[in-house]
DNA sequence: TATGGCATGTAAACGGTTACATGATTAG
DNA sequence: CTAATCATGTAACCGTTTACATGCCATA
């Protein structure tokens, strides 16, 4: 139940209501946990049912602002100390790996080269994001800063393997 | 649809019953693409309908053997040179970095050497499974080393990264 | 006054997990 | 004979995605 507690983590920042916080994961966690405007809307109702939000003001057009409660921040602190992540990664790129005897080295090796293009891309993206963040000096862009190193890191590596691979079919 | 095409992946090495695919499933593509006998099952049931795969043999104990279709083999090719890979990777383990600020340095330092050991384990156990592939030289295998190779080289960056992540935090 | 952005909500479908349920065959 | 392994199948539940549906408010 990680939708929960991306939700419980944004508003320990401060109160936002469901189009706000829709904002917020597009911009900030997009990479790391996606959200929809369904599921977001479903979770808060939830989150509220269950004591770790309430609606802390009401605004024009419906907007409904939530805020975490002492209950929500203690669920929040819980799941980030004793909740173990779970370490499974599907990868359906990885898994055309398995099979790429199926197709011709031709195929197998531009199938690899893609994939380097495509990573090299994501880095350049990340690199946009890492110059927005410069200056920012809340909690979340310090420690979102963490996420995207670990982004850039990760990429590179991944462009390496995807060239090396390249290079091991004959 | 993953698991479909790494079934049909799986057969085209051999025909293959349920029982043994949910084998190869665990000892090849756990890391990759998990899948459980429910799924499988099921799965086999609908390639059929599809005429993906069909029925081999059947032996004792109710056993049905498939085999993989003409179809199947170009549905798995058509698969992986045309099908762009999904690259949203959700890590519940990465979200928690963002919302550290919420617990104080020393658990925050605690959870992120803790990611290093646990990937440090995962490292020890991918060199197992080097060592189980060395000298067997089928497709899988041969494939199989590449995927490897993938998960050896982001496991060293992810625990480079956690140990560095860990000596930001003031 | 019309467009774009703000704002919330519901429903269907899909894929994956967990649990239940059953029974045949083989090896010790 | 009995335990382990082989072997298949179904059902309930949960989280995610996609699509549908509606309406208010500000500004150009």
């Amino acid at each position: 139940m990680s939708l929960r507690h991306a939700v419980l983590g944004l508003l320990s920042e401060g109160p936002a209501s469901g189009y706000d916080l829709l904002k917020m994961f597009d911009i900030s966690l997009s990479n790391v946990w996606p959200a929809t405007q369904s599921q977001l809307y479903a979770e808060l109702g939830k989150l509220a049912d269950a004591g770790l939000v309430d609606v802390s003001a009401e605004g024009p057009r419906g907007r409904k602002e939530y805020a975490i409660t002492e209950e929500g921040l203690a669920e929040l602190r819980r799941w980030i100390t004793e909740v173990e992540p779970t370490r499974v990664l599907r990868s359906d790129m990885l898994l055309r790996v398995f099979f790429l005897a199926q197709v011709s080295p031709e195929q197998a090796r531009a199938y690899l080269g893609h994939q380097a293009d495509r990573v090299r891309k994501q880095l350049e993206h990340l690199e946009g994001i890492r110059e927005f963040l410069e200056n920012r000096h809340d909690n979340l862009s310090e420690y979102g800063r963490m996420t995207l190193e670990y982004g850039l890191r990760l990429g590179k590596a991944q462009v390496e393997w995807a060239e090396w691979a390249e290079g091991q079919i004959r």
